[in-house]
Formats: C-alpha cells, structure tokens, sequence
DNA sequence: GTGAGTTTGTTCTCGCGTTCACAAACTCTT
DNA sequence: AAGAGTTTGTGAACGCGAGAACAAACTCAC
C-alpha cells in the first residue's frame, strides 16, 4: 500500500492493441501477494537453519504470521510446488521464490543521502545477503564526501549521473532531508533509475513505469499513535486525555 | 498492510453481547484511511509554511498524492471540517486530524537495540516534531551502556521494565537484531506497552489488544527487485538474466 | 435576491483480496 | 491393492477499498 505503480494506470494498461488478455500473459502476482513473498522467503530461511527439510502450509504459515489459507493461495499464483498430502520441499520453494522475486540476481543500488538514516543503511547486512550491493554512496554535504563507510567512499552529489550508469544501477534509495528528495528523485531517474525507495518525508512524482516505495517512520508511529488514542478511549480513561474539541 | 490488529479476530469483534453495531459506534475509521492521515498531516504542515490559509480538496489531494475523490471520503469519516464552494481552512483541518490521529497529546516511546537502526531512530527529528518524546534507549550490549545519544544515556536492557512503567510508555520501538526480537517484545508488553513499532526481521507473535506494525528494510527492496524484473523482461533483455528455471 | 460557478460530502458500482470449504492427489498401514 | 488419513490447490462467497458521478451547499457578481 505504500507503493506507487504508475504502470497501473499508465501504458502498460492501456494495453498493446494485439497482446494477450493481461493476466494470463504476464503471470500477474497481486501486489498483495508480492509483499508477501519475502516474508515467505525469510521464513523458509528460518527453516532452513533449523535444519527442517519439508514443511507444510501450515507450519510455514505460522512462522510467516499468516494464515494457511492465504499462504497456499499466494503459492499457488507461483505455480505448484507442493506435493499433496506431503507439504513443501524447504530448499526447492525457497529457491522458487527467490527467483519470482528476482534476488537469486545482484541488484546493484545507490543510498542518496548519508545522514544518520543513510549511514544505518549503508551497514545494514540485510541488504548484502539478500542479493542486493550497494555501489556508491552519495551526499551534497561536502564535509561528508570523501569519507569511507561500509568499504565505499562517500562521493559528492555531482557524481549521481555517472555512477548511476556505471554501475547500470536500476534502484536508488533516497534518504536526504524532504526538501531535497524530488531533485533526487528525478536526476536519479534521468540516469536510468526506474525504482526507488523513498525515505524523507515527502511525495515524490515520478513518470510512468517508475516504481516507489516509500517508508516513512514517523507515520508509522502516528498510525499507532490512533489505536493507542482509542484504546485508551475504550477502556473509560478518556477524562485524562483533554481533548476538548 | 504492515499491521496485525489482534482485534479485528480477538475480542472486540466477538462483540460484548449488550454493545452497539460497532462501526457507528466507535467511529470506525477504515484502516486504509488511517495510514493516509498522517500523510494529508504532513501536507497540511507544508501549505501552512508556504503561508497557505485555504485549500481545495483538489490542491491537498495533489499535495498529498491521492486523488481528491479519495481524499474528501477520507476525510467524510472524520466529520464534515469543509465548506462547499469553498474548500477547508488548513490550520483547522490540521488540528482535527492531528487530534483525530491522537498526537495533539505527547507519546512516550522506548527504542530498544541501539545498533546502526537505532541510533538513527534516536536522532531522528521527525519523531519529537510530531508529538513523540524518546524518554529512554536500550541496549543488551555492555559497550554501549552509558554512553550519551540525543541527549539520553543508553540503559541496559535490565532497566526495561522498570523504564517502561516510570514513563508510562504506551509504544516501543524494536530495532534489535532478529534472534532477540520475540523476548524483548514479550518483555514491552509485559510492562505494559500495547503498540509494537518492529523493525527486526522478524514476525513477532503479540497477546489480543497489542499492534504491532512492521517496517522491513530489505522486503521492501525485494518488492522493487520483482518488478524491476518484471519491467527487464517485459522489455525483451530476458537473455541477460540467465534463470533457466 | 437571483443565477452562475465552485467545491464538498455521499451514493453507487466495480474490482481486489481474504477466507471458507472441498475435491484432487499423495502416503502409509494392513 | 485398497482404504484411511493428510495436505495441497482452487472455486466460490464475502467484505473492504477505490473511483466515478452527482446532489447539496456555499460564494460571488450583478
């Protein structure tokens, strides 16, 4: 949900005048399966390092946190890779997933701001064992630029168009203050970038066939911020909180 | 789509037996408009710096990047703050979403594990501009007890409960390494923290009455990894990709 | 005051996603 | 080999959210 596919409606669903009815042509996952598959993938991980061979539905549903239900649908858009009345082969779904979601290949990727979020995100691991490498990192603050952080040197904005397309880099992450996100966004995409992650706090407008995600922290802790607001209300301490109108 | 409310399958829905209809009844705000709100926010905010008094749902609905239709039936469910013909007064529309949202009051909120993640979730500024006040960071690590971090001194994680019921915290903020993510979220909610912000890799299983929202950095790059391959192959490079099943 | 123009709030329809329920397909025991 | 037990894959029903479209309500010009 926090996904912008301009594909959607844009070019690719007005359709080629002669192509084939769309959904059976491109093998169509919904996006709400999509985000899944991941979540899926880490499981079998899990699973995996457990030293567990085969699963079911429902074991592996429960270690994912959804239901078995749901689980076997989403699985069944992959193709059938279970064995009924057996389960699933850990290993060999493990490696079906990972290559519909396309991390059995190295992504290259660049982090545009080197902040405090920037820097978290250059040393995290998770990205590198998951079949992403980021290539270069980038900030505008020239007392940063030079500087080296998880094996690259920090490189000044400047350098953005270049080592986009020198490293054929497909996914920019964006992680500067809100201001400066758009200008980000569309040099990055001038280069060639077609996807990014949007971290700063701001909406980004991008052409058709750019995908972003965006994360925003502090809207996740405004959404818990309303179930706290009306559980506190449920349960009759609503006198405390003062909201007069 | 990141969230597990516990009651939408627990107590509340099996409905105490004398209660009202619930959806009139508690003013049942869609989920999905939820997680909008924060965004029309932050909107709102940028138009009231740019010194903007008035606004149609036209103009905040492309602030905010929706579409107007979707944006005035968000707002339906909030009550009618608009005037036809005329639009809505910024400064009044903020203030009831943001108390709608419950962050005219201020949250307390605990951050646990204090690694790359959580250090930049400590000097986070969009957190204290927004009504959340970090009154205590925690860490397992003996290294990093004692040391100072915005202004707070690491704790360690010994002092959890005990931090948690002197400040009255309602949400916790994970950012620990997967393996201990399950006993610290046992431990919050234990001390009474019912909002779970999780940015560990990992799926956290939480009593009815406790959300838990996640945030997973490398699930979100594995999403833009699958339809950047979708729009590689679509676009006939397949050869290059070399998956022969 | 009246009519033209504007903008909100709401109704209606459609499509997607979730869940239930069950047939198909497999294993294992006897 | 046949039946009992398991587990997958899928058809169908249902509910929620998105978007179009329109009536209600306001402003402004004259």
């Amino acid at each position: 949900m926090t996904s912008t596919r301009s594909t959607r409606d844009g070019a690719v669903d007005q359709g080629v005048p002669g192509s084939i009815p769309s959904k059976a042509a491109d093998r169509g996952i919904p996006e709400a399966t999509v985000a899944r598959l991941p979540v899926y993938l880490r499981a079998l991980v899990t699973l995996t390092d457990q030293g567990i061979a085969t699963c079911s539905s429902e074991n592996l549903a429960t270690a994912a946190g959804v239901n078995s239900a749901k689980l076997r649908k989403d699985l069944s858009y992959l193709g059938s890779y279970g064995t009924r009345g057996v389960g699933y082969d850990v290993e060999y779904l493990r490696y079906q997933i990972a290559r519909e979601i396309g991390v059995t290949q190295d992504w290259p990727v660049v982090i545009v701001g080197i902040g405090n979020l920037g820097h978290a995100l250059a040393n995290y691991a998770g990205f590198s064992s998951r079949g992403f490498r980021v290539v270069a990192l980038l900030d505008s603050d020239p007392a940063r630029v030079g500087k080296e952080l998880a094996g690259l040197q920090i490189s000044g904005s400047a350098a953005l168009e270049d080592l986009v397309r020198e490293h054929d880099v497909a996914i920019g992450v964006i992680a500067t203050p809100a201001a400066a996100a758009q200008e980000v966004c569309d040099r990055l995409v001038a280069s060639g970038v077609t996807s990014i992650l949007n971290f700063a706090p701001a909406v980004l407008s991008v052409p058709d066939g750019v995908d972003v995600r965006k994360v925003d922290l502090s809207i996740e802790l405004q959404i818990l911020a309303y179930h706290e607001q009306r559980k506190a209300l449920a349960f009759g301490s609503a006198a405390r909180l003062g909201d007069t109108g």
